[in-house]
DNA sequence: ACATTGAGGATTTTT
DNA sequence: TCCTCAATGT
């Protein structure tokens, strides 16, 4: 075993040993968070605490999986597989697969996800006979999710002065009696959805002692990740658990909280200190992932949010550049200086494509960069957006799986009753859903009783047929692993044989992707989990169902691969860059439009900001653009009030893109144009002017300036120039051949031309003692005479 | 029963 | 702009 502690100072250490009674560790961005929490758990298994029972709750799986490795690497030794670490809902989900039939689900339940929830609610709208145009799914499901992350059920809602209002106020008084059926049907389907693995995970502990007790006793350690994101269910189950010995450690940062859309509570932090006698308060303060001017602008932007916890994070880290504020015309341009500066950087600072981050608030803004990135050849890989999970191929497919799991599963049913194409058609399916629903028996029971209820001919052959297809699937759950069952689905649907079969391009990715999903589920397969209690590693169908909804694509990133990395800010947190680009801070994107109407909804997105900006290890660039395409129109932003809020002397403003240059203060209009507008001018038609000159095009296929050759291979300097007294850097923003420069190091020359793209001039000098060189404007220092 | 076409709506963030 | 849903035709 290493001797873990060495590495830690004052302040780590004390976290790490204080191990019984409440404890709450205050973790600034970039503090050796992870680090504490791992040599934490690892001090507890050394010295004698049994992995077993020891819980930790983290925010993504790819964290709990990171800290599995840690301990792992620390203990030597593979004890830490028996740990209980993972996220609130993928433990929970896992507890519930043994506890469920105490609170009327089956064991095997179905977990929805999103997609499903919505697909749910539609379905039960329509049976109520309103309107989803109306009961916009996405709506009602928003608020019944609102309701369960608050522990607000269908009757105390249907019950609650306020929530009627407010659902009358906005015309939608149904939402009670929607939740209601919604409710009633996922557990007549034998399911839970997002909310409901915490909701239930509730209900199990405050209303079946004996559950209450062999979890209490159990967890005799509990840690909580990320704390400033949990909500109130959350809180609820956690002090529930923790309430027996009250070795409860919770690690967060409030100035980090972002998913309060999410039902999270910043309270929960704030008021910890409340719930238990006698906490222990640790403050990590010490950054270590940032330069010295990152970590003033973080900090002094987030000063401006009211009541945090107090605390200054401060680095021994070296000061580093300043940071890029860039403003672009459009979006496009936006994306292109990325790309540009991308490359340059990796040719100037020798770089990896993962050394680099882009970041951004919507996804939507992704496509811009991805554009530009492709143009130019680098690599790069987007985390988010339409998940693998969520491609129509692999949900089909494991919507036979959960149907053959458990039957009771309408959604999956009626997803694949039909598909591939089998002859049954609209009109059966809504007509099993009416006999369903007056005999209150389950879809698929209608299906297996078809003959009874008048289905004749073609469709009653192909029911009959299905419904033995399904049972028969059902027998080899007995005895053949999740990868055997898939396989035999795949061949006996014709669904492989299908997709196969389609030669398009998007047919043929369709294919791969089933062909990976079969893939993911051998490797699962095969993978050794952890035994205990009988629970003794279970490979069948039914336990891999219960990890793949919970499963995200981040989850299965491959580290190391080189690419440059595109994300949301969410999605971000937690990692870290070397260089990051946040894109599109601008009034109504960053902040959100959406999030201006409060002072809380704005604070934060500041916090938000300040996650983006703390990202970052050695370089950060703002960009922002003028304009940008919305629904394909093009529409005017103002930049960002965030950026107002970061201290100028560590900023470096410039423009790129639209034919402009660097432009020196000296044009940019009189102070009070320059206050009245924001930086770099608004949208008044007299700015536009100044970048009225439409931009250089060049061919897409002409080759960057800066891949050329005597642009990358250092010239040899012959002649020593010493810089003249008064040498000071000139705005270059106007140079034209046949100006007088000098150089710093080069000396005195003629500019014979001007040339490379907008925003990364290349002046071609001839030096009077050192020949011609190429200088990049941007970088170089030098004085027009 | 199924494919094609056109209109209309969508963008905040995620387990 | 792009995607989804509903109506229409075969």
């Amino acid at each position: 075993m290493q001797d873990y502690l060495s590495g830690l100072n004052e302040q780590q250490r004390e976290a790490v040993l204080h191990v019984n009674g409440p404890l709450m560790i205050v973790a600034g961005a970039g503090s050796g968070k992870t680090k504490v929490l791992t040599t934490r758990i690892a001090h507890l298994m050394a010295n004698g605490v049994d992995a077993f029972n020891i819980l930790a709750l983290t925010f993504t799986n790819k964290a709990a999986a990171e800290m599995k490795e840690r301990i792992q690497r620390i203990l030597n030794n593979s004890e830490a597989r028996n740990l209980y670490i993972g996220t609130f809902h993928s433990v929970f989900a896992k507890i519930l697969r043994a506890e469920a039939h105490r609170i009327g689900y089956p064991n095997n339940f179905t977990i929805y996800d999103t997609d499903d929830s919505r697909s749910v609610i539609k379905a039960v709208i329509n049976e109520l006979q309103m309107d989803d145009k109306h009961y916009k799914p996405n709506i009602v499901h928003n608020r019944i999710s609102a309701a369960k992350n608050a522990l607000v059920g269908p009757t105390e809602y249907a019950l609650d002065y306020h929530l009627q209002q407010e659902d009358a106020r906005a015309n939608r008084p149904a939402i009670a009696q929607i939740y209601a059926a919604y409710a009633h049907k996922c557990f007549k389907n034998g399911a839970m959805d997002f909310d409901d693995l915490l909701l239930k995970m509730f209900e199990l502990l405050s209303t079946q002692p004996a559950a209450l007790a062999k979890y209490q006793s159990k967890f005799k350690y509990i840690m909580i990740d990320e704390y400033q994101d949990t909500n109130t269910v959350q809180y609820q189950i956690t002090k529930l658990l923790a309430a027996m010995h009250e070795n409860i450690c919770v690690v967060g940062d409030d100035a980090q909280s972002i998913y309060s859309f999410r039902g999270a509570t910043i309270e929960n932090i704030l008021q910890f200190q409340k719930d238990y006698d006698d906490v222990k308060v640790v403050k990590l303060e010490q950054n270590y992932r940032s330069t010295q001017s990152i970590l003033k602008v973080a900090n002094e932007v987030i000063n401006n949010n009211k009541g945090q916890i107090p605390k200054e994070l401060w680095t021994d880290n070296k000061p580093g550049d300043k940071i890029k504020v860039v403003r672009t015309m459009t979006d496009n341009e936006e994306g292109k200086f990325v790309a540009d500066s991308i490359k340059e950087q990796q040719l100037r600072n020798h770089y990896a494509n993962k050394d680099f981050a882009i970041l951004y608030r919507t996804n939507a803004q992704s496509r811009a960069y991805e554009e530009s990135l492709r143009k130019m050849g680098i690599a790069y890989k987007i985390y988010g957006g339409v998940s693998f999970y969520q491609r129509k191929e692999v949900k089909d497919m494991i919507a036979y799986l959960r149907i053959i799991v458990n039957q009771q599963d309408e959604e999956a049913l009626k997803r694949i009753i039909n598909y591939p194409v089998r002859g049954i058609g609209k009109t059966s399916i809504e007509k099993l859903i009416v006999v369903a629903n007056e005999q209150n028996i389950t879809m698929f029971e209608a299906v297996t009783r078809a003959a009874e209820f008048g289905f004749k001919g073609g469709t009653l052959e192909a029911l009959q047929n299905f419904a033995t297809m399904i049972k028969y699937f059902n027998t080899l759950l007995n005895d053949k692993n999740a990868y055997d069952v898939a396989v035999q689905v795949g061949k006996h649907t014709n669904l492989v044989k299908e997709l196969f079969g389609d030669k398009t391009p998007e047919g043929l990715a369709r294919y791969e992707n089933v062909q990976e999903l079969l893939n993911s589920i051998k490797e699962w397969t095969e993978t050794p989990d952890n035994f205990e209690d009988g629970e003794v590693g279970n490979k069948g169908l039914g336990a891999f169902l219960q990890n793949v909804s919970l499963f995200t694509d981040s989850d299965k990133d491959k580290e190391n691969e080189d690419v440059v990395k595109l994300m949301t800010i969410h999605a971000a947190k937690g990692l870290e860059f070397g260089c990051v680009f946040v894109g599109g801070i601008e009034e109504t994107l960053f902040p959100s439009a959406m999030s201006i109407n409060t002072r809380e909804e704005l604070e934060e997105e500041r916090r938000l900001f300040y996650v983006a900006i703390t990202r970052a290890k050695d370089r950060l660039w703002l960009t922002y653009a003028n304009a940008r395409y919305r629904f394909g129109q093009l529409v005017q932003n103002e930049p960002s009030r965030f950026l107002e809020e970061m201290p100028e002397e560590f900023l470096d403003k410039t423009y790129a893109g639209g034919g402009a240059r660097n432009q020196g203060m000296s044009n940019m209009g009189t102070a009070f144009e320059r206050m009245n507008r924001g930086f770099g001018g608004g949208s008044s038609g007299q700015t536009d002017l100044r970048y009225g000159v439409p931009p250089a095009k060049k061919p897409d296929n002409a080759r960057p300036s800066y891949l050329q050759p005597a642009a990358i291979s250092k010239p040899a300097v012959t002649a020593v120039h010493m810089p003249s007294e008064n040498f000071v850097a000139s705005d270059t923003s106007g140079l034209e051949a046949g100006m007088r420069v000098e150089h710093q190091k080069f000396g005195f020359g003629t500019v014979a031309k001007v040339e490379g793209s907008a925003h990364n001039p290349i002046a071609n000098i001839n030096f009077d003692n050192n020949g011609e060189k190429k200088i990049m404007l941007n970088y170089a220092k030098l004085r027009i005479l």
